[in-house]
DNA sequence: AACTATTTATAAGA
DNA sequence: TTCTTATAAATAGTT
């Protein structure tokens, strides 16, 4: 737009491309910092250059959480769904871990048993019958013996106070043998990517930043 | 930029403020449009004018949602905390119960009784001879008595598979007294709004697009 | 990063 | 909202 007139297509030359990128951008940041002013908007921009460099400009009033919100608010876009997505999954297997241990428990105590049939019933029968006497058979040791088992695992619970995450314990699996439906319970690494690079683009106490991809 | 300089603050006739919110909107997203194309850069802009309207410019060869998904990994910042916090405390708090439930059960099939002080062990042993009888009693039932529970119990359950949610289940507490520290399940309602009004605003495969807020 | 000839955006008015 | 147009602002090509 000066010098002669340009087509708007791709600038092939990189280096022009990129001194135009830059040129550009700032026009178009400052635009839209004049909207802002001028007309008491709110305005995200967001960019990534062709090289991968990301850049933004956000309106003074605003944060970007804040319009992003806004945004999913108003036009519905599951804008989160790929994040609680896989957590909302793992909620769910959790809580039917859950279900299957209560229901175990309870028909270890007697109740809920008309789900079993008798062979399953006579199963659950000869397990507990085992285990009464596996804590029979403990409770008459010497109470010293106990005592001092606790304060050596008192030590070593120092520094795993409960043996590990849920996920490294596996799947529930029914010691009775009850089809679990195959649930599968995933690790998901869903911390914050921090180990991103930070640099300030535009002095003056500007909202303008730019970042590069990781 | 016309007829006369202007000065870069609020304009505070209301009318002259939206006609110039239209105009350097369409301004704004027209350069946006020649630096998508000329720099092959992917750009997205957000902007809420100042009696609520919400519009928005994405480059043709990217989806807000993509561009705010590689913002936050790019940035990194917890702008989703608010989101997964939440979640994430539910998640913990169900893997407490699930370690509870299965310490539970351990204990109940003679394992992990090291935990146990004699009191406790003897509550154990008791609960589970009292069990035991409960099933052994119920074995020596009628078989087909039992066969006719089931069959009736298939029919309820048809329905409400599992008995309710975990949170309607409550917290986790043993039936042996033991310590739960009081954690208590939170309900979150996590489902997107989406009774949203939509509304295309320029025509010609613009990604040019205009809301009205709720 | 600066310069500047030109193009483009737009403020005010219709 | 759209058009007009004088003028301010942005910027392509150059240094």
């Amino acid at each position: 737009m000066a010098r002669g007139k340009i087509q708007i297509k791709k600038i092939e030359n990189q280096t022009n491309r990129q001194v135009t990128y830059s040129k550009r951008r700032n026009g178009l940041f400052k635009k839209a910092n004049e909207l802002t002013v001028l007309c008491d908007a709110k305005v995200s921009i967001v960019m990534i250059s062709s090289t991968g460099k990301l850049h933004e400009f956000i309106s003074p009033s605003i944060t970007t959480k804040q319009l992003f919100d806004l945004y999913q608010k108003t036009i519905g876009v599951d804008i989160w769904t790929t994040h609680y997505e896989k957590m909302q999954e793992q909620l769910r297997k959790l809580k039917d871990v859950n279900r299957n241990l209560r229901k175990e428990i309870r028909q270890r105590m007697g109740e809920s048993l008309n789900d079993l049939n008798y062979e399953q019933l006579e199963e659950l029968m000869e397990n507990v019958d085992n285990s009464l006497k596996l804590i029979r058979e403990r409770k008459v040791r010497n109470v010293e013996e106990i005592h001092r088992n606790l304060l050596l695992e008192f030590d070593a619970r120092q520094e795993d106070p409960y043996g590990g995450l849920v996920e490294q314990e596996g799947d529930y699996n029914s010691v009775l043998g009850f089809p679990t439906g195959g649930h599968h319970i995933l690790a998901l690494g869903l911390q914050p990517n921090n180990n991103h690079h930070h640099h300030l683009h535009s002095g003056g106490g500007s909202d303008i930043t730019t970042f590069a991809l990781g």
